[in-house]
DNA sequence: AACAAAATCCAAAGCGCTTTGAAGAATTTA
DNA sequence: TAAATTCTTCAAAGCGCTTTGGATTTTGTT
């Protein structure tokens, strides 16, 4: 039997009879043949890799473990298609340089851009690359159209601030992502919208930036409550963040609901789940799980279908009722 | 100029010229060349690929954010030889099958092996596959050789426990990992044995096993902090169960360290590292991103030279002193 | 100057598949 | 039954590199 009948009858080709395709089946499965898949991606052209660039800044070496749960969500629309994931942690910055090369060697069929910034070089650089890629959030100052999946950022912390509000909090702090990353500054308009709305004067002391780890939701929870005039509700951009606002409270001798309250962001993260009756939390939930799985298939899609118009999946955070949200303690 | 000499150029072969390597070398840059990677792979029969296969439980879809660091650490010394990362998670029923399906079709050079039990069967079926590959952890029941990274599981917990004992607790309550993975054996040794050094009998509902998410977390300790009798001290397997571990305390008004002590193992995952000068956690800290970095170096090394004796390196983890022990509290 | 040795370069084969274009076998139509 | 049509199969080319073995040029030796 030739060569060209076996391709043909593993490959699904209508050229083939169906018995022949069972015969071709049979003796694969059993000398467990699978075609090379090095003499494949050269003879098809194609990678059937898709790249996840996760930028780690050199100093601190941070690895958000929300990337984990994202890949888990990609990874298994990909395995459905036959894709393998091709994972790099490169340093912030030459993120580009590393699109470049693979680009160049062509080593990927399209990229997944993470966390990208207000103003974000990325986008621009692989549409000149004419590499397929999806954005993981967006970017609010691009000009070219690109494909993104995110969540509807301003409007959730917009929701969770007036809950606070509604609730009789008029301080309230919000422990934010990193400055200049998009969704951080999504969140910050939607929380100064609720402000304003309410005529609650803004106070930049209670805005903090930083990277979400625990340490740092310690941190800045410490540096709020040791205000002069505390805040008496905290928002979190994270539930990581949430753990360490938890431990300053602690620290303070403070209870969580009781004494302050606390909304937090909720990716729902596998090692974090909030799935009690009654939620800790109070918060803004969305599976960034789902987010993975949906940019995952927007890029085959895009790849697959080269001429199709760049699209943009705005996901919804759902507000979350928790007991970490009470009335302000009348004093 | 033939491509035989380009080839040669790049790739730093002696029989070409230094200054014809400069002209070779000026020209790939000026047009950002790159030898095609699927080319490449086909022609030199190699994959220059690593696979990460995660197993991910089907019913709970847990992604454990240590994978994020070690995958960092991996990566880096990866990316260091010109090799990329497959990373694929896969239900764990069928993670054979992925080992098997990743050889047929020769899509990687070597994998790493995560998570192993103390009846791991996926040493034996790699060793018959003769797929290179190294062991994060290690398998006491394996009876053949194979490559591993570890940290002294045994040895550590049991400091921790007698640390724990030297202060003056008696009932000391462990809340570990999955029941059958080797760490989470190797660790309840180490507990069992410090407590018969000091002649304190062990009690079965002290130790509980699950996945070490932070819910789990919590509700182990709560279970624990509920016995009629309850311990005074805790050894915890993560620091991510340590912080479920400081919610069920506030939810029982106890305070972690006066009330009751806390020992945890500590990853030092970079979004939740307790760099205070006075830790937050006495620890058992080991650094999983330089197991990652270990792990992929001692990889590589097999695969350069396939005749290599498996090697097993023991990472000794430090028992750090923090502010979560004290002695208990006197009634 | 003549020859040997070393350095440098090149043409062609081959990696293991997919895909094209054409041939052969089976079936249908006149 | 012969021709037309469809179904099934196959030989060979090609994917973009690396590597082999030989040809050519340069350098060194007597």
């Amino acid at each position: 039997m030739s060569q060209t009948t076996v391709s043909r009858a593993l490959n699904g080709f209508p050229e083939v009879s169906e018995k022949t395709r069972q015969v071709v089946l049979e003796a694969a499965a059993k000398h467990n043949y699978k075609p090379n898949t090095r003499a494949r991606r050269l003879a098809t052209g194609k990678s059937m890799t898709i790249g996840h660039l996760v930028s780690v800044s050199k100093e601190y070496e941070l690895v958000n473990p929300i990337f984990a749960d994202f890949i888990a969500g990609a990874s298994a629309r990909y395995a459905q298609s036959g894709y393998d994931l091709l994972l790099s942690l490169v340093p912030d910055e030459d993120e580009f340089t590393s699109y470049k090369e693979l680009a160049a060697r062509s080593a990927v069929d399209g990229v997944v851009v993470h966390a990208p910034r207000v103003d974000e070089q990325r986008i621009a650089q692989l549409n000149s690359l004419n590499l397929p890629f999806v954005v993981h959030g967006r970017s609010s100052n691009a000009l070219e159209k690109y494909n993104w999946v995110d969540v509807n950022n301003e409007r959730s912390f917009f929701r969770a601030t007036q809950l606070l509000i509604e609730l009789g909090h008029t301080s309230i702090g919000l422990i934010n992502g990193v400055a200049g990353v998009d969704f951080a500054v999504r969140r910050t308009q939607g929380y100064l919208r609720a402000l304003k709305e309410h005529n609650i004067e803004p106070t930049d002391a209670h805005v903090t930036h930083s990277e979400m780890t625990e340490p740092n939701g310690y941190k800045n929870a410490l540096a709020l409550l040791d205000l002069r005039n505390p805040p008496t509700a905290l928002i979190a951009s994270s539930i990581i963040m949430a753990n360490g606002i938890r431990r300053a409270l602690d620290d303070r001798d403070l209870k969580l609901g009781r004494d302050v309250s606390v909304i937090t962001h909720d990716d729902d993260l596998s090692y974090f789940r909030d799935a009690a009756a009654v939620p800790v939390y109070t918060a803004t939930r969305s599976s960034v799980r789902e987010a993975g799985r949906l940019s995952a298939d927007l890029l085959l899609k895009t790849i697959v279908n080269p001429g199709r118009d760049p699209e943009g999946i705005l996901l919804d955070a759902e507000l979350i009722l928790g007991s970490s949200t009470k009335p302000p303690p009348t004093r």
